[in-house]
DNA sequence: CATTAGAATGTAATCGTTTACATAGCAGGA
DNA sequence: TCCTGCTATGTAAACGATTACATTCTAATG
């Protein structure tokens, strides 16, 4: 089929070895050789097998990733990144997401124990005991992004939900809200926790009472915000809240064609905060005031640990770090504030 | 390091030959060994090296998925998709977006005599000869995405913008609209090329001239779209524009932005339509009316196709196929419609 | 009981590299 | 001239599977 190692040996009346040798800049090889191989090598087209050539070094240069799912901006965000690191340093990305639990072991395992990749980045919110195991025997690096189970055998990333929470929290405290309404994320759901503890602790932090009625539970979907914000607005005058904290933008993208057809107004009329800092948050009109993700410093992070890990720098393992995230304020808190196109 | 054929054999007292057959299910095994070999596999957590298995067989279970970039939502509901038909085919995703063109080829090549692949999925708006020379000594099955170039060796899947772009063009001349602007996008580009020719098409179809002053170009950007809507606001009242026909969404949406701040409305002042149906579309008020890509089906038709080829049928090499694009109908081309959340 | 077909298993080659080790070539010093 | 110690190259053994072919076992048949 395509040419190998053998054949360019043939040519240039020399051995494997040599042409392994030329090829791979390894040993010493006369110039006049050298540069035979070399362009033989271009002219057959030959590339070496990619397969053998792992078989033999167990280097792939290909690094695994797992996410929870492929669907959102986020994501595409963390490629997007996680693909320029590995470009920058010739590896290549293999990917795959969440079809199931039961199958991120399958897929986790099939990465590591069949040498399909020299290491792992994975995100996996609700990280199991399983996965634990496996990471044990390490056979392979790992970094762990969002999770909260603690692992020595791994590097862990983290994104400060918690204090992204509390900061959105102040600011709506700040603008003299006392009946401030929190939609939450899906319970189970790592960050959905963090941003809910840091909601309470500010909360509590400012003396402000919680309403238990003013708590809801969303699923992080659109619908759920636009449901949870039609259930907050049909509570009677005195306890009905003067902002809503939804756990993550696109819930509270809900609120907003809610509040489109009832001629509702933010933030005259009630004002929303989010988190995450989506796109689509910065073209609706009020602008939504959220919490910024710092996703690409999370793909460039983890991608160079990993690569750090392979290489050998056995002292990382175990490092945690936990990025911070910014408060981003446009106008459905209740600042006024002109943006400009260039700001987005 | 990990445990290997060998190993198990040796703890079976079998040959590494019964061990493989009971592992691939090929060739007779007498009951009892097999359920031995299984049982010790299990017990091992054995899994058969990749490399070798693909130095053994030729085929890796991969597909390589080579995009223009690695940024918006049309790319992540691709790439969504054939994740999930290449899961459901025992199929992993290498993935790469273009860094360079210089690059491109490089990483085809990789991917293709590098052996890394079974398969390539090529989305490359800009395809050169010197990619087409690879195809023709087609080591690997190709499926070409959205690339106008004929090209014998590969199935070819494109997305009907030509039609789109007409039937919304259509759609704002039956408003009654006369004077249509539009916004190109970027020269070279394939899909704006095509959206630019439906739209002449159709003007002159129906006996409208097109004011050159109205044609603007942009490079779907939401800045450049935000930019050529103001240079339209700005044209004496006798020539400007009654309607935009934007090339796609992301330039829309700059016009909304511009709008707002300018207090224009839509559609009553002007009215306003997009192309790709993106996601903000649908939340921004009023909604855009726009032409909807079938990105997910050409995910799965082309994934479906290049496994097919893989495993074989090569009479489907060459074939091509157009779908069809959609018109959704919305408020900004001066439709009333209530749409409800669940549309969403 | 001998014969034989078929099932069960084993042997060894193969896939295309890398690389440890062996060997050949060659220049300079004694 | 003969060593010595380089540099340059070759040989062959991995790496871990698959698989064609050879061999042995089993059981049924005449």
């Amino acid at each position: 089929m395509s040419v190998n190692i053998h054949e360019i040996a043939r040519r240039c009346n020399v051995s494997i070895a040599t042409v392994s040798r030329v090829l791979n800049n390894k040993g010493p090889v006369k110039p006049s050789t050298r540069e035979k191989v070399l362009q033989v090598a271009r002219e057959m087209n030959y590339r070496p097998n990619s397969s053998a050539r792992s078989l033999s070094t167990r280097k792939t240069d290909t690094i695994g990733v797992i996410l929870p799912e492929l669907v959102d901006e986020f994501f595409m965000s963390l490629i997007h990144e996680l693909d320029e690191v590995a470009h920058k340093y010739g590896k290549y990305l293999l990917i795959s997401s969440s079809h199931s639990s039961r199958n991120d072991m399958e897929t986790i395992y099939e990465f590591m124990a069949g040498g399909r990749v020299d290491g792992i980045i994975i995100m996996a919110p609700k990280i199991n005991k399983q996965i634990q195991n496996i990471l044990k025997n390490n056979i392979r690096p790992v970094v762990l992004l969002n999770c909260d189970v603690p692992h020595n055998y791994a590097v862990r990333i983290k994104i400060d939900n918690y204090h992204g929470a509390r900061s959105v929290t102040k600011h709506l405290i700040e603008h003299g809200y006392k009946r401030i309404a929190m939609v939450k994320g899906p319970s189970g759901n790592q960050d959905a926790e963090s941003r809910w503890n840091g909601f309470m602790q500010e909360m509590e932090a400012n003396g402000l009472a919680v309403n238990e009625k003013l708590i809801l539970e969303g699923d992080f979907t659109l619908r759920s915000g636009y449901y949870a914000f039609l259930r907050l607005l049909n509570m009677d005058s005195t306890e009905k809240p003067e902002a809503i904290f939804f756990a993550n933008d696109m819930m509270a993208l809900g609120a907003y064609h809610a509040a489109h057809v009832l001629k509702i107004k933010f933030p005259e009329d009630i004002a929303v905060v989010g988190f995450d800092d989506i796109f689509t948050g910065r073209i609706v009109h009020p602008g939504l005031t959220t919490v910024h993700m710092p996703i690409s410093e999370m793909g460039r992070k983890s991608m160079e640990y990993l690569i750090k890990l392979i290489e050998g720098e056995e002292e990382l393992i175990g490092h945690e770090e936990v990025l911070s995230t910014g408060l981003v304020i446009r106008e459905s808190c209740g600042c006024t504030q002109n943006w400009l196109p260039g700001d987005i």
